[in-house]
DNA sequence: CTTGACCTTCCTATCATGGGAAACCCCACC
DNA sequence: GGTGGGGTTTCCCATGATAGGAAGGTCAAG
């Protein structure tokens, strides 16, 4: 079977099985003569395997471990059980942090009448920050150079999720 | 003030002060006669404007319309609503998916006993995929080539996120 | 005048994925 | 025997936000 009926019939697209060789998440495929990539139904399985890994949004690294895992006939399963409770606690965290982005956010706009005046208190709540006192910036006294909110930013950035 | 202190009292690394310079989020700062950028207070407020919006998940690109009509006298606050509706839309759409493929882990880790013993639904469940009776696989079939699973990748793929 | 801390630009990497170009291959049809 | 269309190959580039580092210029304190 080519890499296009792979595809098909995996789920898994062209472009990425070739990546996925590529980065040694898959053992590279054999060959025709002319150099075309041949899937038989054993790597088929592999390939729905990762599939499915990925749409549990485990990170290939970490798919690589699992198909070590799943081929080995001596793992313990504890190290599975491991593997997946380490990922669903990033992914607790993950659900937290866009929760509490995503309260503030619908909170804000509870408050904003959202006509055509000019007043939004989403605008005021982002400029001035909740935490300061509205009526004075601290940015304006002279000497103090705080760290902004702690210093560390909670390197929250999701980008490139949706 | 030099870019290192504009970094710790707004809260935004002296590297993206650059970066979104460069991607025109932020507007060129002053220079000095050697090349030192000079940022203001003014700019300061800006850039905890940008910091604060990221907290908040924003993209890049909206954070730069949400600057528009923060400095816009005549904006409506119609406009900045739809904006953060549509944001918190999104991120509730990655909540539920995350949310999705937290639960589906847990339920698996739930039941693997996690010893020293090689059996273990999670692998089996990946392996053999929810929906398929587990007698049989279609792919033995021979001319079936459905694409797998309505063919459509649900472009799950939040990598990058953690 | 030296030293160390700061600044500049430019390049690289991350992570998973898609898009496209140039070249090659395969098969069916005429 | 051609030829055309669709598959395949490799290679490069882009995404989004960020960090790391190198090479070189600057500034201020000692």
């Amino acid at each position: 079977m080519n890499i296009g009926q792979a595809a098909k019939v995996s789920g898994v697209s062209a472009k990425m099985l070739r990546y996925y060789e590529s980065v040694g998440l898959l053992p590279a495929a054999g060959r025709t003569e002319a150099g075309y990539r041949v899937y038989s139904e054993r790597d088929v399985g592999t390939l729905r395997f990762v599939r499915r890994a990925r749409d549990l949004g485990l990170p290939l690294e970490r798919i690589k471990q699992l198909i070590g895992l799943w081929q080995d006939e001596d793992r313990a399963s504890a190290d599975v059980k491991r593997l997946a409770t380490e990922h669903a606690a990033e992914l607790r965290a993950k659900i937290t942090e866009l929760t509490r982005m995503c309260e503030a956010l619908e909170r804000m706009a509870d408050a904003c009448h959202g006509d055509d005046r000019p007043e939004c208190p989403i605008l005021d709540e982002i400029a001035e920050g909740e935490h300061c006192s509205p009526g004075r910036h601290d940015a304006d006294r002279k000497g103090g150079l705080r760290p902004a909110a702690a210093g560390k930013r909670p390197f929250s950035s999701f980008q490139g999720v949706l």
